[in-house]
RNA sequence: GGCCCCGUCGUCUAGCGGCCUAGGACGCCGCCCUCUCAAGGCGGUAGCGCGGGUUCGAAUCCCGUCGGGGCUACCA
C-alpha cells in the first residue's frame, strides 16, 4: 500500500468551471466554482450556496419560483461559488496549456465556450487530480459504443493529467461471464487504452470487481439504513400497478413510494406473512438539477424519479447502489458515460448526497453524458448488431490507430479542417465540453477511409509486421513464413500498403506471389481478359520476355511496352490487361512490372504460357 | 403515457449574433495523372425541420411546434 497515493497529494486551491458551454436556454452561460481543497465545509452548506446562484436558470417555469436545489455536481465543494449568466459579475476564462485563470471581464460569455476540460484542470499545486473511470459490465463481446466511452474517458483523464480507473460491474451473475471480461481486457489492450488503477493492475481502492466488494456494500448499506436514507419496501410490482390503476393513473408511472410511510406495525405484519423487503432509497422531495459536462444544466422535477431499489430482498446489491457507491469510494471526480444513463443521474446524485450525509464520501462527481452511437436507422447500435462488435473490425484488419481515430470522430472533432489524427494529438486536444450532443451514426465507409489513411502512415516495416498475421490467417502464408517468403512480403509491402482499406485486403492482393503450382486466375478476370483476343498479346509478351537478359522491373517494362504498345500497336489498357490477369490472376493488382519481377522469370513466363487460349 | 435528451449536406461534423454566398471530411459524380486498382491533384453534388419573437443584423438568442432518440426492472 502506498502511503501517499496519487489523488491524495497536497492541494490547496482549485478552480473549477462546471460544464457550461452553450448559451441555450437550459444552460447558464457561465458557472464557475472555486473551492479550497482540504477545507472542511459541510456539503449541505455548499449545496445551498450553489443552489441560490445556479437555480436561476431552468427550463421548468414551475420551478423558477420553487427554488430547486441545484446539486453542485462538483468534487470537494468546500467553498463553492457558482455564477450563472443571470448573476453578475461575469467571469471570463482564459486558458493556457497547463492552467487557467479567472478574471473579471466585461466581455460577457464568449470566452466561456473555450471548453470544459481545461477549466477542470487546476494549477499544478492547486488541484484535485482528475479521476475518471471506465466500468463496463462483462456481458457479450466489446461493443464499439462501449469502446468509444472508454476512449473518451481515457482521453479525458490523460489530457487532464489525471487517472483512469477501470473496474468491472459484475453484479449480475446471471449475465456476466469470464469470457466477456477477458474480451474487454483484450480489446482495450489491443487498442492501447491503458488504465492507472483497476482490474489486472491493482490500486488503492480495490478490489475492482464488484463481485468481490460485497463487504464494502454491506457496510455502506448498514450506514445508509441506520441513517434512514434507505427504507424497507414490501410492495410487489402487481401491487404498485393496482394502486396506480385504482388512483386512475398510468401504471407506467412506476413505483409510488408507498412503503415510505409504512409503520413498524405494518412492517412487522408483512414480515409475519413471510415477505422479504427490498431496500429503497428515499429520493429528496425537490427537483434535482446538475450541470452536465456535455449538455449544460439539466433539471429533473421533484417526484419524477421514484424511489429506486438499491438492494434485493436477498441482500444482493444492485447496480443502482453499487455504481455510485464505487464512484464515491474510489473518489471518482468525473463520470463520463452514455446518454442512455442520463435518466438515472438524479437517483445517483441523490445517493451520492446520502453517502456524504453518512460520511462515506465527500463529494458528488461531475457528470457528462455522451451522445449515443447509432447503427443503421435511428436506433442505438445494438449489442446484437454485428456492426457493433469491436473484434470484427480488428479481425478484418482495422488498426488500433484507425479504429480509435474513427471512434473519436463519433461525437468529437479535433479541428475544423482535419479528421485524421493520432491519439497523442487527441489527448492534447480533448475537451469534454466540446463533445457533440447529437447522436452519431456509425459509418463504416468513413471508418474504412480513416483506417486506410492510418495504414498508409505506418512505416513500411511496421506495416509488414501488422499485415503478416493476416496473410497467415488468410491462408496465403504459413503461420511461420520462411525467410524467402518474408523477403517477398517486405518487397511487395510498399506497393500494396497504399492500396488497402483494411489489412486483410492484402490477402487477395499478394496471393499470386505465394500460390506456386496452385495458381489459377480468378474466373471472372480470366473470362474477360484471357479470351481469344489475348492470344497474340500473350504470345508477344512471352517472346519479348524470354529474350530478356535481366529480369528487372525496368527491363520488363521496356520489353512489354516495346512488344505490345509499339509492336502490336495496342492501347496500354488493352495490352496489359491479359498480362496482368495471366500473371496475378486479377484485374486489380499491385503494379505489374514490379509484380512480375518479384514473382520471378520462371513463374511469370510459366503463367503467361499457361494462360494461352 | 410520464420524464429527459437532441435537431446544420445522404453520413460525421465546424459554426457560439455581422467574418456564412454556411467550412471540412466520408460517400457520390466528373477531370487530370496512369500498365490496372488505389494514392495524389483539380472541380462538382448536397444542408441550417417549421413558425413566431428579440435585434440594425439570427444557423447562432428566446418561445412554440413538428420530428427523432433514450429511459421508464428486485438488468447494467
Amino acid at each position: 500500500m502506498r502511503t501517499d497515493p496519487p489523488g491524495t497529494g497536497t492541494r490547496t486551491l482549485s478552480m473549477r468551471l462546471c460544464g457550461m458551454r452553450r448559451n441555450r436556454s437550459p444552460r447558464p452561460s457561465a458557472s464557475i466554482r472555486s473551492r479550497v481543497g482540504g477545507c472542511t465545509v459541510s456539503p449541505r452548506k455548499s449545496r445551498r450556496k450553489s443552489a441560490c446562484f445556479s437555480s436561476t436558470v431552468t427550463r421548468m417555469p414551475a420551478l423558477a419560483s420553487s427554488s430547486p436545489a441545484t446539486t453542485p455536481a462538483g468534487p470537494p465543494p468546500a467553498t463553492t461559488t457558482s455564477v450563472s449568466v443571470m448573476s453578475p459579475p461575469r467571469l471570463v476564462i482564459q486558458r493556457s496549456l497547463n492552467n487557467f485563470m479567472v478574471h473579471p471581464a466585461s466581455g460577457g460569455v464568449k470566452a466561456d465556450r473555450q471548453g470544459y476540460a481545461d477549466r477542470a484542470m487546476s494549477t499544478p499545486d492547486a488541484t484535485t487530480p482528475v479521476r475518471a473511470r471506465f466500468c463496463p459490465s462483462p456481458t457479450g463481446t466489446p461493443h464499439v459504443g462501449l469502446i468509444r466511452t472508454a476512449l473518451f474517458n481515457w482521453a479525458f483523464a490523460r489530457h487532464a493529467g489525471g487517472q483512469l480507473v477501470f473496474r468491472i460491474e459484475d453484479t449480475d451473475a446471471a449475465r456476466d461471464s469470464e469470457e466477456s471480461y477477458a474480451a474487454i481486457i483484450e480489446g482495450l489492450r489491443w487498442l492501447g487504452l491503458d488504465w492507472d488503477e483497476g482490474v489486472e493492475v491493482g490500486g488503492d481502492h480495490g478490489p475492482y470487481r464488484q463481485s468481490q466488494r460485497s463487504d464494502l456494500y454491506a457496510d455502506v448499506v448498514a450506514k445508509l439504513t441506520a441513517a434512514g436514507e434507505l427504507y424497507e419496501s414490501y410492495t410487489t410490482n402487481e401491487e404498485v400497478e393496482a394502486r396506480r390503476r385504482a388512483a386512475g393513473q398510468d401504471p407506467k408511472l412506476g413505483y409510488d413510494n408507498f412503503d415510505r410511510a409504512l409503520t413498524e406495525d405494518q412492517r412487522a405484519a408483512h414480515r409475519a406473512e413471510g415477505r422479504e423487503p427490498v431496500l429503497r432509497l428515499r429520493m429528496p422531495d425537490r427537483p434535482i438539477a446538475f450541470t452536465d459536462l456535455v449538455r449544460g444544466e439539466i433539471t429533473f422535477p421533484a417526484g419524477s424519479v421514484p424511489d429506486p431499489v438499491l438492494v434485493r430482498a436477498n441482500g444482493q446489491p444492485l447496480y443502482t447502489l453499487v455504481n455510485p457507491v464505487d464512484d464515491a469510494l474510489m473518489k471518482i471526480t468525473h463520470v463520463l458515460r452514455g446518454e442512455d444513463l442520463l435518466p438515472s443521474t438524479p437517483r445517483q446524485i441523490a445517493l451520492h448526497e446520502a453517502l456524504q450525509r453518512v460520511g462515506v464520501s465527500e463529494f458528488t462527481p461531475h457528470f457528462g453524458h455522451m451522445p449515443l452511437v447509432r447503427g443503421e436507422g435511428n436506433k442505438k447500435l445494438s449489442k446484437r448488431d454485428p456492426q457493433s462488435n469491436l473484434f470484427a473490425y480488428r479481425d478484418r484488419g482495422f488498426v488500433p490507430e484507425g479504429m480509435l481515430n474513427y471512434l473519436a470522430l463519433l461525437g468529437w472533432s479535433i479541428a475544423e479542417d482535419r479528421d485524421v489524427f493520432s491519439m497523442a494529438e487527441m489527448v492534447a486536444a480533448f475537451d469534454i465540453g466540446k463533445v457533440s450532443q447529437n447522436p452519431a451514426r456509425f459509418d463504416l465507409k468513413k471508418a474504412e477511409a480513416i483506417n486506410a489513411d492510418h495504414l498508409r502512415r505506418l512505416p513500411v516495416g511496421e506495416f509488414v509486421e501488422r499485415v503478416l498475421p493476416h496473410l497467415s490467417a488468410g491462408g496465403v502464408l504459413p503461420e511461420a513464413p520462411t525467410a524467402a517468403q518474408r523477403a517477398t512480403v517486405d518487397a511487395i509491402a510498399p506497393l500494396v500498403q497504399e492500396r488497402l482499406v483494411v489489412l486483410s485486403d492484402a490477402v487477395g492482393m499478394v496471393a499470386f506471389l505465394f500460390a506456386g503450382e496452385d495458381f489459377a486466375p480468378e474466373a471472372d478476370a480470366a473470362a474477360k481478359n484471357l479470351g481469344p483476343d489475348a492470344k497474340p498479346v500473350l504470345e508477344a509478351s512471352v517472346a519479348a520476355l524470354e529474350a530478356l537478359p535481366e529480369w528487372t522491373t525496368a527491363a520488363i517494362e521496356e520489353a512489354l511496352k516495346g512488344a505490345l504498345v509499339d509492336g502490336l500497336g495496342l492501347k496500354p489498357r488493352k495490352a496489359f490487361g491479359p498480362v496482368r490477369v495471366a500473371v496475378t490472376g486479377r484485374t486489380v493488382s499491385p503494379p505489374l512490372y514490379e509484380s512480375m519481377e518479384l514473382l520471378g522469370r520462371e513463374s511469370s513466363l510459366g503463367r503467361l504460357r499457361k494462360a494461352l487460349p
